[in-house]
DNA sequence: TTTGTTCTACGAAAGTTTTCGTAGTTAAAG
DNA sequence: CTTTAACTACGAAAACTTTCGTAGAACAAA
């Protein structure tokens, strides 16, 4: 369940997503005069990024009045989360099937190296140190 | 000292960096090897990825031999600093200045509201949590 | 009304990143 | 030698993101 049904937010997406959670429901005007202490780009630039994630169902609108109001369709606890586990995903996700691979990219992997490989792997097995998902096996 | 004399970066090269921080020095066969499981880009596009990455200084390399063997210039440690301090800042930077900024970027700030504005500020310094950076006077 | 201001919509340019095809080099076999 | 396989270099297309100018609608104030 990586859920996710949303594409990642980009860079510029994301500073929008922060100022809409800190200050909750608000205006293109709004977003954009905080977005301006950091950043100089025009105020069409945050009117077109907000369209754009609007119609990507990152956020969500209120145009009943002449002035639209935004807000955040995603919740910062999910980006965390995600930000997060993908920061130690990415920073120590195989380990050990790693080796083999290493060792695959290589050489071209003669028949006498995979046997060298899987008696490698016969010897983690030994150790109990198994992290495979599946160990159906039998 | 926001050090960082690298440009941060990309989604792509933070990949690369990922396995050569884990597999340490590697060719561009091998560190493709790996990216191929979860990515499917061609060889000449890592190639060309990590040429880029060393012209900025992102890489080290030893091309003594034929096969050009790799390696991270920058440390683990200090990009997961920073993506973690990003995190932090972003998700929580202003405070209570925010609060100002937003009611200057809605209305057309009236001298009745700057007024009281003004007055907010007063009450935090009274507080003593002020943060301001720029007290010119004359 | 008419005018001025503030807003949305939107196309398209500019900027950036990613991808790959092609050409040329090197080295190991044949 | 000659051929073949694995590499590097590199230009440029493709894809994506960011930026902005311009047009027109809404609305308040004169």
């Amino acid at each position: 369940m990586t859920n996710s049904k949303f594409s990642k937010p980009t860079e510029s997406e994301m500073g929008i997503l922060q100022v809409l959670w800190e200050l909750g429901p608000s205006t293109v005007r709004e977003v954009h005069y905080v977005l301006s202490e950091t950043k100089d780009s025009g105020y069409t630039t945050t009117l077109k990024l907000m369209q754009i994630m609007y119609e990507k169902g990152l956020l969500n609108r209120n145009d009943e009045a002449k002035t639209h109001v935004y807000s955040s369709a995603i919740k910062k606890e999910s980006v965390q989360k995600q930000v997060v586990s993908k920061m130690i995903n990415g920073l120590f996700k195989g380990s050990s099937a790693k080796l083999v691979m290493h060792a695959l990219g290589n050489h071209h992997a003669s028949k006498e190296e995979i046997q060298e490989i899987k008696e490698y792997l016969d010897s983690m097995e030994n150790d109990g140190n198994v992290k495979k998902k599946s160990d159906s096996k039998k």
